[in-house]
DNA sequence: GCAATCACG
DNA sequence: ACGTACGTGATTGCT
């Protein structure tokens, strides 16, 4: 029988820190139990073994510490983060049939070398996983060690045996005790015989064997006399050490071999836990099946619903219903709906008419693209009643996906079971529409409860038919003209290659940063200032920096920046226009912690605008014929948002005074009256009214805008003093934050900080710098996102023929008829200045082209 | 699949 | 002693 001993806490240790930080949805780091379950699942595999002990330390003093004071006294306790995850992790291996071995007054060392002996005096074998070099001395004839180390990075466990170890230190395992009783060891505070290193005491051992030994000829030993000496000074310690250095192989621990077999596997608890941690893969490697979640005793019993598949009289039995339940299969075509006691399946494309009627009594799991479907085809775009994907972002903005399965995992809800089985409930679509219903029912009763009601229903569910109308109308590209700018900038872009493969020397890939640090670097020999992970960076920072040093960087600057727009715009958006000519963008709507929406396939929230050549790419957007763009901005609103959010007297008088808040700022931090303000001094206020936003730092701020650090950091001191709400509004927030463990914006949104109980201080602080902008970012999110639905809103009740396009985070987009741009224009400053009544009056700006750079 | 870079607010 | 502003997405090179 072949017992598998592990070295919880070293293990355990070993898996934290060679993982980043990950959490769960509710903050809880997970990262530790992760690397550890799957050390464990190879451990098993190449072990293959019968029995598995897992041993773990307990805080209490051991026989160690109470022989010698100092025993591990330097040794800081285990950070938050990593001691959180020791409880969860038990309780792992104990729903997955683990015996923990825990023993008071005794180390998870000394449980090993009690089992290990156990084992092979009964001529079974051991094997010993540690991260610990300290178990070495217990290999012996049935006993081997895996040691897991790291090796740049990289998790590499090495296998020792008796012979292995007489290779690498040239004595035997038991041996080591007594080096270790001679060379001491820093990390336990072992401290051997003073001025003794290791090459000393291997060489020591392998001579005399033994410490006994080494004392009893101390006279007669072949070494330098200062070396006999300090042993002569260190044997109190020297024996002491070796008390404290031998692991214990008679711990109280229960020895009976068959006690460590494998036991009974809780599936139903293992599986939970995995969901609570978020490991959904976990569950599969572990060999949990998809019923191991859902076995009634642990679950509450769903309903149990009755399968219908293409029943005749499926319009009627949804029209009567009073509450339908949603879930389409885009992939699949396929449509599942919940109505009481029956779960429906059918196709979408034959049922979609019929249940885009009844939208507004319809819980959708995601609802975007059923208005889209309604507005395909022709039909009038009710808004749903609920939308389970977009109420789980709102409770947990941090999620990387909102997958109805992993959702239903996640909150354990039970799933509803079939009246009978049939064939038919092997359909993909039946195991995700039985948890539909309680999932649904879980997620809005904890939106109530955070209070976000409104949220989801007048601001993100009503915003999903906005974007779908928005994905739908698309922007208008002119491709003849951006194809052409294409081939102008090839022409430049291979001038320019010719003159950089000139200046090089030879032939090289411009656009691998990699090959360019060489050429730079090495070969022109420009000093390198900074260096990244892999190499000397090569970014436009570091380039600007070396203007002047060499004629090559002005062309590379130029070739780096043509390519850019080449490939990510022009190709980039040749790449997906459809062949009406316009670009449809997909704006998604769970995707950032703030709040904001996003866009891409094509990204269209990140068209160039800051320099010419990149703006002239606007060009290409067009309005249609006799049609115009409208755009409209709101002027400043993040500083806005926060003058109301931090009532700062002096801040919101000076935008109700209508002033320039950027030369107000740079006259009161820099002592001036308003008239000596310099637009390089505005614009260097500009940086400090953004960074303040951002959770400034006087570094970051003095490299922004090129003063010194002290400088910067005065800048900063006058600006909380000037505005001294803002000041209290972010000592505030940070306080909020560390008590509830989440920001919210004016509008209920939150999101959630875990970096805040981190151990790692520069974590931390970018947890506090996110506490501070999160509730500005997202007010001002929630500000446009009310916008948008407004302007909808007005252009259908106007019955206008304009519509929205697209969002840029504090910019609408509108396309609108000739004769109706003046309604327009006015109608979108009401709308987005009309949005809320903040403390400060909102601002908004619209201005009208035929294509987008004529509109900006 | 990740790192580096650069486009936007 | 260390690292250094918030939020995104696309492209490229390289392992």
């Amino acid at each position: 029988m072949k017992l598998l001993a592990i070295d919880g806490n070293s293990i355990l240790n070993r898996a934290f820190y060679g993982i980043k930080a990950l959490t769960n949805k509710n903050g809880e780091y997970t990262n530790g139990i992760y690397g550890f379950m799957t050390i464990l699942l190879k451990l098993l595999e190449e072990v293959k073994p019968e029995a598995v002990a897992c041993a773990f330390d307990l805080s209490a003093p051991t026989f160690r510490h109470k022989m010698y004071d100092g025993y591990k006294a330097q040794r800081k306790g285990m950070p938050e983060e990593l001691a959180s995850q020791l409880a969860p992790l038990k309780e792992l291996l104990g729903a997955l049939g683990f015996a923990i071995v825990e023993c008071e007054g005794f180390e998870a060392d000394d449980i090993l070398g009690t089992l290990s002996k156990a084992y092979s005096d009964q001529g079974e074998s051991c094997v010993i996983a540690t991260g610990d070099r300290d178990s070495l001395q217990l290999v012996g004839e049935r006993v081997t060690v895996r040691l897991a180390t790291s090796k740049m990075g990289q998790a590499v466990s090495t296998l020792y045996d008796q012979q292995a170890i007489q290779e690498k230190y040239g004595v035997t395992p038991h041996q080591l005790i007594d080096v270790k009783a001679l060379m001491g060891d820093a990390s336990d505070n072992i401290p051997g015989v003073a001025g003794i290193g290791e090459k000393t005491a291997l060489s020591l051992i392998q001579k005399y064997h033994d410490l006994d030994t080494v004392y009893s000829q101390l006279d007669t030993l072949e070494v330098r006399p200062n070396v006999r000496s300090k042993l002569e000074a260190g044997k109190d310690m020297a024996y002491m050490s070796r008390k404290l250095a031998e692991i214990c192989c008679q711990a109280p621990i229960d020895t009976r071999l068959g006690t460590y077999l494998r036991g009974k596997v809780d599936t139903q608890k293992a599986w939970s836990l995995f969901a609570r941690l978020e490991m959904f893969s976990m569950r599969e490697k572990w060999g949990l099946k998809e019923e191991d979640g859902t076995q009634p005793t642990e679950v509450p019993q769903g309903e149990r619903v009755k399968l219908l598949c293409d029943p005749e009289d499926w319009e009627t039995l949804v029209r009567e219903a009073q509450r339908v339940d949603l879930l389409l299969d885009q992939e699949g075509q396929k449509v599942a709906v919940r109505v009481p006691g029956k779960l429906l399946l059918g196709d979408w494309s034959a049922w979609q008419e019929g249940l885009l009627k009844e939208l507004p009594k319809t819980r959708a799991w995601s609802s975007k693209p059923l208005y889209k479907a309604a507005c395909s085809i022709g039909q009038e775009v009710q808004l749903a009643a609920f939308d389970g994907e977009l109420a789980a972002y709102l409770l947990s903005p941090n999620s990387s996906s909102y997958e109805l399965s992993q959702l239903a995992a996640q909150y354990q809800v039970g799933s509803e079971t079939l009246k009978e089985e049939t064939l038919e409930s092997l359909q993909e679509l039946v195991k995700p529409a039985l948890s539909l219903t309680p999932l649904l029912n879980r997620l809005e009763a904890e939106i109530q409860e955070k209070e976000q009601k409104k949220l989801l229903d007048e601001i993100e569910i009503p915003l999903a038919k906005v974007l779908a109308g928005m994905e739908q109308e698309g922007f208008a590209l002119d491709t003849q003209a951006l194809r052409a700018y294409g081939e102008e900038m090839d022409q430049r872009l291979e001038a320019l290659q010719s003159g950089i493969t000139l200046y090089a020397g030879y032939a090289f890939n411009i656009n691998s940063p990699r090959q360019l640090g060489q050429v730079l670097f090495e070969e022109l020999g420009l000093p390198a200032k900074k260096k990244t992970k892999t190499g000397y960076s090569t970014n436009a920072e570091v380039l600007e920096g070396l203007r002047g040093k060499h004629p090559i960087i002005d062309l590379i600057l130029e070739y780096r920046k043509l390519s850019k727009l080449k490939s990510t715009y022009v190709e980039g958006l040749l790449k997906v226009v459809c062949p009406d000519g316009r670009v449809r963008s997909t704006f998604q709507q769970t995707e950032t912690r703030t709040g904001r929406i996003s866009s891409t396939e094509p990204n269209l929230q990140n068209i160039p605008v800051r320099t010419p050549e990149g703006s002239v790419l606007r060009k290409f957007f067009q309005a249609r014929p006799g049609w115009k763009l409208v755009d409209a901005d709101y002027s400043q609103i993040e500083l806005r948002v926060l003058a109301h959010m931090a009532e700062d007297a002096q801040m919101i008088a000076a935008f109700q005074r209508g002033e320039d808040i950027h030369t107000r700022t740079a006259a009161q931090v820099m002592g001036l009256p308003e008239e000596m303000v310099t637009p390089q001094l505005r614009s260097q206020a500009k940086a400090v009214n953004f960074g303040i936003v951002y959770g400034i730092g006087a570094f970051s701020l003095s490299q922004d805008i090129g003063v010194t650090v002290s400088e910067a950091d005065q800048y900063i001191k006058n600006y909380l003093n000037t505005y001294s709400g803002v000041k209290a509004y972010m000592d505030r927030t940070i306080q909020f934050a560390k008590e509830h463990g989440y920001v919210k914006t004016l509008f209920g949104r939150r999101r959630y900080l875990p970096e805040l109980t981190a151990s790692n201080k520069v974590t931390r602080a970018f947890g506090e710098r996110v506490a501070m902008n999160t509730p500005i970012q997202g007010t001002a999110a929630d500000i446009i996102k009310i916008a948008m639905v407004r302007v909808f809103q007005r252009l259908e009740q106007e019955k206008l023929r304009a519509r929205l396009i697209l969002q840029v985070h504090d910019e609408l987009l509108v396309e609108a008829p000739e004769e109706e741009v003046e309604q327009v224009k006015t109608l979108l400053k009401e709308e987005m200045e009309g949005a809320i009544q903040l403390k400060v009056p909102l601002v908004a700006e619209a201005k009208v082209g035929d294509n987008w750079l004529a509109a900006k």
